[in-house]
DNA sequence: CTCAATGCAAAGTATTTGCAACCGA
DNA sequence: TCGGTTGCAAATACTTTGCATTGAG
């Protein structure tokens, strides 16, 4: 599927510098992950792996889009994202907020948040583990595990 | 108001066997919390504290409320749920359901999450631990930790 | 050309806000 | 009494659905 070496990572940020992953290739990842390479998903795909891990909501996700001078309904970024998701292209995040983030790298890894900003960031995925899963109740097992540390500003700095 | 003599208080203690912690009792934690025992909050309160360990939507606490002939709107519900958040008397569980969750035991523990029941249960606190946290950014101290293990069902079984 | 798949308007659900009414001191 | 607090109607924010249209094969 597409889970990526660092290196590779890193070569692809590269070559990618600046400006949003060429069409092409966003064509072959939506073929492989099984998704049609329609108009909308390829536009929307550029602007996910193109440039650099983010977190996005809908929202901000429309707006970029609207000014690249894509145009396409808030819906469709919705679902859109969805299908992403449950294609591992990219991973939904969850946090207290009311909104939903989509992490652009869907490699494992878990997240600071502060609430304050309502602002999400990667914890480097070497850097933490869970010790003693517990058994899951009979007939059920584990699919993903969520660590969400929320931050708060120290007070009386500065 | 409400003074009620002793045999009309011994009648309602018994009327409510089953149910819910005293209204007294609930005054009291809620004064020591910092919130006016307003006669909602009261409410809300024996519901909440006195059957044990639960997973409450704030509709859910809503209809139980409704269901019990206490009439109070679901938007108090919220509020109200909000505030015994921030009091560190319940504890809101983070889920990717679009739903917020409030776990009547604030004590720190983590949770399973059924995504297809939309269900959580509760890991007892010493079966579990996070290893390697990380250091937050500068300016920045851990508030909480949240851990929320997924799980589905195992196909095939039976 | 064909029809499963898509994109979006409209609908639905979850939550917050602003302010009149209230009640604890 | 009376002013900070509260509770709720109304508004907002977020997300999903149903179906006419489309465009990939």
């Amino acid at each position: 599927m597409l889970f990526l070496t660092q290196e590779a990572r890193d070569r692809l940020l590269l070559e990618d510098e600046v400006a949003p992953m060429p069409r092409a290739q966003v064509t072959r990842i939506l073929k492989e992950a099984g998704l049609r390479p329609t108009r909308q998903r390829i536009a929307l795909g550029c602007l996910i792996f193109g440039d650099g891990h983010r977190h996005l909501t809908a929202e901000h996700l429309h707006l970029e889009a609207l000014e690249a001078g894509i145009s396409l309904s808030l819906a469709t970024v919705y679902n859109t994202l969805f299908q992403f998701d449950e294609a591992g292209l990219i991973r939904r995040v969850s946090v207290n907020s009311g909104k939903a983030y989509y992490d652009t790298d869907p490699g494992d890894h878990h997240h600071f948040y502060i609430e304050d900003e309502d602002r999400i960031i990667d914890i480097a995925p070497d850097r933490i583990s869970v010790d003693g899963l517990p058994e899951p109740p009979p007939g059920y097992a584990i699919s993903k595990v969520d660590v969400v540390i929320r931050l708060k500003r120290i007070e009386g700095v500065g």
